[in-house]
DNA sequence: TTATATATTTAAGCAAATTAAATATTATGA
DNA sequence: TCATAATATTTAATTTGCTTAAATATATAA
């Protein structure tokens, strides 16, 4: 399981991405499809989701509705066409950002030589 | 520049890393090296970094020595026995978290499958 | 009948970052 | 020479964002 710390500020973007894969979606699904993804190690909590799931609605990013489903209540959200296109920038920016994340941890193959080859 | 939030988190691990590669850094440096590997994407605030600085140091993964060099103050840290373990895990494990990343936001080529690609 | 899985809501508290101001020296450009 | 930018650290107040945890409710498997 990876360090809970990292998924900060992230979680926004992921929610969009997949709602931009897949139209409907509810939030005990979303946290599943990232478990899968991640092979279990991101697991969104609730108390994490569900706020943001209304702070997109409220934006106008999302539009939710509500179904039964087996006796069971359940509240689909979907991209709204303002949604689609901050979807498209955020994961953009957070692919930018996970490859610049790759080269600042990039293993350096001699780190005694970091003066010489980065400048001091 | 990137969307602030996604730095959040990965500060810490981010000093480590850069005190594996060089042994001996001061605070200011520290936010010129991130920014330069960047490509001035990214920008450590002095509000997050020093504060970060010094509870490494608190926890025993680095020690600092402070100097004055050209009649500017200057407090140089390094990793301790203890803060290259430390910088190994945390490295090794945000190194995993990014490719994780990479994998939720990879581009899916027609999402119109999603339901038939990856269940429903 | 007990636990696990499904599904959402939301309050209290905490951790981590932003913002911003204080302090001080040196270098550069107008 | 005057102002601004660059160098360098400190730290308080505030805000953001997440964790923890409890409440609520149904279905299924052991």
């Amino acid at each position: 399981m990876i360090s809970k710390g990292y998924i900060n500020g992230t979680i926004k973007t992921i929610v969009l991405k997949l709602l931009s894969d897949k139209n409907r979606m509810y939030g005990y699904e979303i946290t599943q499809r990232v478990a899968a993804l991640s092979n279990d190690e991101i697991k969104l909590t609730y108390g994490a989701l569900y706020p943001i799931l209304y702070k997109l609605e409220n934006d106008g990013l999302l539009v939710a509705t509500s179904e039964i489903v087996d006796n069971r209540a359940r509240k689909y959200y979907s991209l709204t066409p303002k949604g689609k296109e901050v979807a498209k920038e955020k994961v953009s920016e957070l692919q930018k950002f996970a490859e610049t994340l790759k080269i600042i941890l990039m293993p350096n193959p001699d780190s005694r030589l970091s003066s010489v080859a980065w400048g001091s």
